[in-house]
DNA sequence: CAAAAACGTTGATGTATAACAATGTTCTAT
DNA sequence: ATAGAACATTGTTATACATCAACGTTTTTG
């Protein structure tokens, strides 16, 4: 059940068996069917989320009613809204399972709790909001004035498996094009 | 001298005075003139920066030539190159003052070594990160999607301070839009 | 397993914004 | 103060991508 978790922490921190048994009785698993929402528009985020197998996305729906994808959590990642987990404001963004998943959940307080009393869920996360931010920023400053086709060659050089795993209209929502641009382009390549 | 940042501090976090000290023993003034870089690609970014006075811009300069700004950081805030700072690899992108300013620089092993050794900087450097991944956040899905004119109109209301301090020019590259553009749009609102 | 729905592909057309360009204006530096 | 450079504005033209649409294919579901 917490393989993959305690992969995911010894990994990048030396550790000893009784922080992590503290840290796996707080990630409670949940399984959820592909397609099922794991948090709506306006709801606010109570859990962080770990994912063990299969993939979670958080996008947002514009006014137009166009879905434009943030971010895919696959296996070995962690996902969340996080502004709304934050500030426990109503979130803008959706979290939706792509793929049937099995979860590990963490809810707010008792992941505030492991941040600031064990010194390696501290360090972690602060890895974890780091690495965040470089891949936000990545994904701003990699797309900003870049063409279409270049979009596309940007994704297969730094997250090919996103081409080969999720859907045509997903990939599509997370480049900011319509499918049908994205398979003309694909064709081109 | 470390006024503002005292008030960041204090604003944020309770503390002592012996703590403050110590903190503002590891920034080192540094005044800077309009337009001078304190980094540029290629280098491996060393400090994190604190403006006093004035305004940095963080941007990158893509293979046609057209800079993409970033960030903006006025005083009262926080401003490097993260990525390099982290990873102590070459940077991508260049760090400009924008206006004469009055900066604090903190060296990458200073700045570690409070984060690893007092709980107050500690949080503080959580809470940055925190801050920047969100606002990156808001910025990549704001303005997905989002055309020309809604993009002024986002500014408008999120960071109205932007257009009337800085120039038609670095906002269109903030905004993604060429001075031309973003000069007609100015004129329809 | 059959029917329906969702998705992917390809074509024709429209449009927002870039690119180019010319002129006027505001900074900057000596 | 004045010359030069950078910047802002406005007009014209070009183009990349969206939109709309049709059709074939795959996936879902009862």
């Amino acid at each position: 059940m917490y393989e993959q978790l305690q992969k995911y922490i010894t990994d990048r921190i030396k550790t000893d068996e009784e922080t992590l048994n503290l840290i796996f009785s707080k990630f409670k698993p949940l399984n959820v069917k592909r397609n099922t929402f794991l948090l709506k528009e306006g709801d606010v985020c109570k859990h962080y989320y770990f994912v063990n197998k299969g993939c979670i996305r958080l996008f947002n729906i514009n006014k137009e009613g166009q879905e434009g994808t943030r971010y895919f959590a696959f296996e070995g990642s962690f996902g969340t809204a996080l502004p709304s987990l934050i500030d426990q404001k109503p979130a803008f963004e959706y979290l939706q399972a792509v793929e049937n998943s099995e979860l590990l959940a963490i809810n707010r307080a008792d992941f505030y709790e492991l941040v600031d009393n064990t010194r390696e869920f501290s360090f972690l996360y602060r890895q974890i909001l780091e690495f965040a931010f470089i891949t936000a920023q990545k994904r701003i400053y990699g797309f900003q004035g870049l063409e279409a086709l270049e979009k596309v060659q940007w994704l297969l050089t730094y997250q090919p498996f996103i081409l080969s795993r999720i859907s045509n209209k997903l990939v599509a929502s997370y480049l900011g094009l319509t499918p049908a641009t994205l398979s003309r382009l694909k064709a081109q390549l």
